[in-house]
DNA sequence: CAGATTGTTAGGAG
DNA sequence: ACTCCTAACAATCT
């Protein structure tokens, strides 16, 4: 589930683990699936070299390194970080480690493997190969207006559009349609100014106190709280609904964009 | 245990 | 050539 607040927490997790080792080894356990450079490559690039400090840009991460070349690493669906020495406590479904000379290891886990580790030459060719947007964090009205321009889709599925606002996941972008009231099925071409202007300042809202917020302890106006019943380890309801915090009003779900999404059908339009 | 889940992208339709 | 949309991908958890 790694969106843009917990990259961010893998930002300064190797920023505070893994700068200024010496790489010695690099292991990745099925490179054909996750690796985007030759095996061969990716070590004989890293073997001797050192991380020197990251970016990211929306849910990619990038591993500066003091050779030149630049480490990239996304996540998926279920992609972590770990540091560790001994063997004994390699995390379970690591599927790359980084050994250090220090006797330490990175490891990239990745327990369904959506995840990919690649390499670049610079941030901004990587960035415009893959046309991705300014990030979420700090997305102006200006930049998502240009971003919707002229779109006809559901305003969601372009909330997850990463050449639109990299970092907004499937939750985010519930979240943020929620707080700035707005119905997850609108076409984008059918926003107004202000509404547009408010989706904006949701955006970096939710961005920031997510990076913060330790999931449960969201505020109370929070959509969030309505979808955790159906990870809620108690439950066994598939259908169980929780109240609209705003309105009272049962919190519906239904898929838009092939995404399983939450909304308030009176609060939202 | 069948079904839901998650982010991204390939490929098809229009 | 472009936009839009669906489904596939892996593996786990419920």
């Amino acid at each position: 589930m790694p969106e843009l607040p917990e990259v961010e927490t893998y930002r300064r997790f190797i920023d505070e683990t893994s700068l200024y080792q010496t790489i010695t080894e690099v292991e990745v356990q099925d490179p054909k699936r996750q690796l985007q450079v030759d095996l061969d490559d990716f070590r004989k690039v890293l073997r001797g070299n050192q991380f020197t400090g990251t970016q990211r840009i929306g849910k990619q991460l990038f591993l500066l390194t003091a050779q030149g070349p630049i480490v990239t690493m996304h996540f998926g669906m279920t992609g972590d970080v770990g540091y560790y020495r001994d063997a004994a406590d390699t995390p379970r479904f690591a599927r790359a480690i980084f050994h250090f000379e220090t006797g330490f290891k990175f490891a990239f886990i990745d327990s369904r493997k959506f995840g990919r580790l690649g390499l670049t030459q610079s941030v901004d060719t990587f960035r415009q190969q893959k046309k991705l947007g300014p990030d979420a964090l700090t997305l102006s009205t200006e930049e998502l207006t240009q971003g919707l321009a002229r779109k006809k889709s559901a305003i969601k599925p372009l909330l997850l559009d990463q050449r639109i606002a990299p970092g907004v996941g499937n939750w985010i972008a519930d979240e943020v349609l929620f707080q700035a009231q707005l119905e997850p099925e609108r076409p984008a071409h059918t926003l107004q100014p202000t509404e547009i202007d408010r989706l904006a300042t949701s955006i970096r809202e939710v961005l920031e106190i997510a990076a913060e917020a330790i999931y449960r302890d969201f505020p109370s106006h929070y959509l969030i709280h309505a979808r955790e019943w159906d990870e809620a380890p108690s439950s066994t309801i598939t259908n169980a609904h929780l109240n609209c915090p705003r309105c009272q009003m049962l919190i519906q779900k239904k898929y838009v964009g092939g995404r399983a999404t939450y909304f308030c059908p009176n609060c939202q339009m």
